[in-house]
DNA sequence: TTAAAAAGTAACTATCTGGTGACTTATTTC
DNA sequence: GAAATAAGTCACCAGATAGTTACTTTTTAA
C-alpha cells in the first residue's frame, strides 16, 4: 500500500481542463477574444498558465472550444424540447402555429438563462465571425436547418403568411429574442427597471410571444 | 511677399484633427476599443502619435468622440426626416401607421448605409456600454423618446395593438433592422449569396416593412 | 520495479502599446 | 518683427501579454 503524503498534490487531468474551460469561458463572454489575457483565467482558474497549451494549444483553440461549449447546450436544450412530452388536446390553435410559438418560448428562456452563450455569439459576430463560421457546418447549421424545414413544411400548409420568407422571418425573431439581452445595459434608463431582473424577463417573454403571434398572423 | 519655400509644411488643424477621427472611427469600429490600437490609427491617417493627445486626450476621448459623430448622424438623419415635404393625400392607410412605417424604412436605411454606426454601437453594447451610457441623455435619449411619445400618441388612437407595449414594439424593431447586419457574416452561408449587396438588402428592407406592418396589426 | 507518458511548475523572452518629456517649426498676435 | 502660442516630430518608458524553454513530479503501463 502506498503512504499518503499529504504534501503530494493530487492530479486530476479532467477537473484541471473542465475548470480552465470554465473560467475562460466567463472571460472571454466578458471581454471577447482581444479583451480577455490568459494571465487572468490562470489566475481564476488556479492553474499555471502552460498547461492551457497542455489541454488546449493555445488562446486560439480555447476561444473555440468555449464556443463549441455553449452551442453545444442549445443544441441540447433543443433536442430536450422535442421529446418533452406534450398535450396537444388542449391547443387551441393550429399545431404548427403552437410548435412554433413552443419553439420561440425555448428560444427565449435559452438565451435568458445563458448569459454566457449570448455573450460569445455576440462576440464572435463582431470579431469578424471566424469561429461561428466554422462552427457552422457541425453545430449552428443542423439547428437552424431543422428549423427552417419545420417553417418551410408548415408554410405549405398556410402558417406562414403568403409574402414573408421563412429565413427572414428566423433571423427576425432571432432580433426580437436577443436584442433585448443586448441592450440590456442601457435599456435600464428606458424601462425604469432592472431589464435582467426575473420579473422583466417574464414581462419581456410575454410580449416577443405576442409579437410573434402577430408575425404569424395571416 | 513671403517666399514660399517648398519644403516647408503646411498645417492644417482642422483637417488633421479630422483624419484622426476618420481613421479612428474605422479602426475602433472595425476592433472596438481593445481591438485598437493608436499605432494603427497613426499609420493611417499619416499622423504623429502624440497629435491623438493633442487633440483628444487620450484612446478614452477619442474613443468617445467617434460615437459622438456617428449618434449625430443619425439625428441628422431623422431630422431630414421630418423636414422632407410629403404627399399624404394618396395613402391608404391611416397616418399614423403611415409615419410609423416610414420612421422604420429610415431606420433601416440608416443602418444599411452607416456600418460603422452598426458596429460601434454594438461595440459598444458588448464592451460594457459604457460610451453610449453617458451619451444617452444628450443625444439618445431625445431621438428615441421622441419615438416613444410619437408611439405613445397614436396608441391613445389605435394605431398599436392592445397588450403590446410601445417600449417592447421598438426595442423589437430595433432587433429586427439590427440583427441581420450584425449576423451578416453568418448569414452568407443561410441566404446563399451576399446580404450586404443592394439587392439583398433592398429584399431585406421589404420583409422588415412587411413584417412591421404585421405587428401593428389589430 | 521501472520506464515512459502525462501533469504541473517556474522563470523567461520578445514584442507590443498607451502614454510622455523634450524638442523643433509654423502661425498668430501685439 | 518679436514674443507667444499652436502644430507637429522624435525617441523613449513602463507595464502588460502571448507564448516558450527547461525542468520536476505524479500516474500509468509493461
Amino acid at each position: 500500500m502506498k503512504k499518503k503524503n499529504p504534501l503530494v498534490k493530487k492530479r486530476n487531468p479532467e477537473k484541471t481542463k473542465a475548470r480552465i474551460l470554465k473560467y475562460a469561458m466567463d472571460c472571454f463572454a466578458h471581454g471577447g477574444f482581444h479583451g480577455t489575457n490568459l494571465d487572468e483565467i490562470v489566475a481564476k482558474a488556479k492553474v499555471n498558465k502552460r498547461m492551457i497549451y497542455h489541454y488546449f494549444g493555445g488562446k486560439n483553440q480555447l476561444y473555440r472550444a468555449a464556443h463549441e461549449e455553449v452551442w453545444n447546450k442549445l443544441t441540447e436544450w433543443y433536442g430536450n424540447l422535442i421529446q418533452q412530452p406534450r398535450d396537444f388536446s388542449s391547443i387551441s390553435t393550429t399545431l404548427e402555429e403552437y410548435l412554433m410559438l413552443e419553439a420561440v418560448k425555448a428560444l427565449h428562456d435559452f438565451v435568458a438563462m445563458h448569459p454566457l452563450f449570448r455573450r460569445l455569439v455576440i462576440w464572435d459576430a463582431i470579431e469578424g465571425g471566424k469561429v461561428t463560421r466554422s462552427l457552422w457546418r457541425e453545430i449552428r447549421e443542423p439547428l437552424y436547418q431543422h428549423f427552417v424545414d419545420f417553417l418551410i413544411a408548415t408554410e405549405k400548409q398556410g402558417v406562414i403568411p403568403t409574402n414573408l420568407r421563412a429565413d427572414h422571418l428566423i433571423v427576425s425573431i432571432m432580433g426580437i429574442v436577443t436584442i433585448y439581452f443586448l441592450y440590456a445595459n442601457s435599456l435600464f434608463e428606458v424601462f425604469g427597471k432592472n431589464p435582467l431582473s426575473q420579473e422583466a424577463i417574464a414581462e419581456r417573454k410575454e410580449q416577443v410571444v405576442y409579437l410573434c403571434q402577430k408575425l404569424l398572423m395571416k
